[in-house]
DNA sequence: GTGCGTGCAAAGTATTTGCATGATG
DNA sequence: CATCATGCAAATACTTTGCACGCAC
C-alpha cells in the first residue's frame, strides 16, 4: 500500500471514530447504515449531492433510504465532519471538512475549484469589527468561467 | 415634497421606464400586472421574498397570481434591475440592484447589513487570475451575530 | 424491554409549468 | 386578430416528517 493511501486510511478511520464518539456523546445509536454513509462520504471528495449519496449508497447497502441519509448528512454536519454548502440555487451539496477554504464556481460545465485567501480573510474581520459585527464564518464564492470554458 | 422625495420618485420612474424599454425591446407586452410589481417593488428597499411581495401587491391588485410575481421577478432580473440572493438554504430574496454590495448576515436575528470592500474585490481578481478563471460575478457572506444579539 | 433508528409514503416548501381564458400591440 | 400574459391548479424538485416495525443498548 503506498504511502499517500495509508494516510487516507487512516484519515477514514479517524473520522469515523470521531462519528461513532459522537453519537455516543449524545446517547445515539450507532447503526449499520450510518456508518455505511459515514464511510462512503468519508471516502470521497469533493461536493456530492443527497441524491448522489443516497445512489451510491444503495448499490453496496441495497435497503437503504433517502431519509436516512439526510438525517445522517444531518448528523455528520452537526458533529462538525461535514459542510453543508447551497451553491446557486439547487439542492445542497456535502463536502468533508478539511482545512477552511472558499469555492470558484465555473457558470458554463460547473467546475469547482478551492481556494483559500488569508489576506481576504483578514479583511472580513476588518469589515465585521467595523459594524460591531462577530463574525462567526463567511461565504464567498467566485462565479465566471473557468480555463477551458474561457478560451 | 422634499429633495430627496423627488429624487426617490425620479429613480421609480426612472426604473419602471428602463422595465418598459426592456419589454418593448424583447417584443413582449406590458401590461397592468407587471407595471403593479415593479412600481411595488422598486419602491421597497431590503430584501424581499416572492411571498412577501406576492402578498403585498395582492393588497391593491387583488387578482394577482403567484406565478405572475415569479415570472415578473425574474423578467427583472434579466433586465439587470433587481438580484435574486439566496442566503443560507431557505427561499429566494429579490433586491434591487444598486451600487454593489455584500452582506452581513446574523444568526440571531437574520438582520442584513449590506456593505462593499474594494481591497477585498481586488483580491478576488488576484485569486481569480491565478487560476486563469474569468470572474463574472461573487457572493460573499459574513456570518456571525450583530451588535444587539452579540452584547 | 425501552427507546431510538429505519424505510416507506405522505407532507411540506419553494418554484415552475400546462392550459384555458383574457388582454395587448 | 395573432400573440403573449394571466390565474389557477397541477407538477416539480428537494427535503422533512409521521408511523409501524425492528434493532441497539
Amino acid at each position: 500500500m503506498a504511502a499517500h493511501e495509508e494516510k487516507l486510511e487512516e484519515k477514514l478511520d479517524e473520522k469515523l471514530e470521531k462519528f461513532r464518539e459522537f453519537i455516543r456523546r449524545r446517547g445515539l445509536k450507532g447503526t449499520r447504515q450510518r456508518d455505511d454513509i459515514a464511510r462512503w462520504f468519508f471516502n470521497h471528495k469533493g461536493h456530492l449531492s443527497a441524491d448522489r449519496i443516497y445512489r451510491d449508497v444503495k448499490k453496496a447497502s441495497p435497503g437503504i433510504g433517502f431519509s436516512t441519509v439526510y438525517r445522517t448528512m444531518k448528523l455528520l454536519c452537526e458533529a462538525g465532519l461535514v459542510h453543508e454548502r447551497h451553491f446557486g440555487e439547487g439542492e445542497a451539496l456535502y463536502e468533508n471538512v478539511a482545512a477552511h477554504h472558499d469555492h470558484c464556481i465555473c457558470n458554463a460545465c460547473g467546475k469547482i475549484i478551492e481556494f483559500e485567501n488569508p489576506q481576504i480573510e483578514a479583511l472580513q474581520q476588518v469589515v465585521a469589527k467595523e459594524f460591531g459585527f462577530m463574525l462567526k464564518s463567511h461565504k464567498m464564492e467566485l462565479y465566471g468561467l473557468c480555463k477551458s470554458c474561457a478560451s
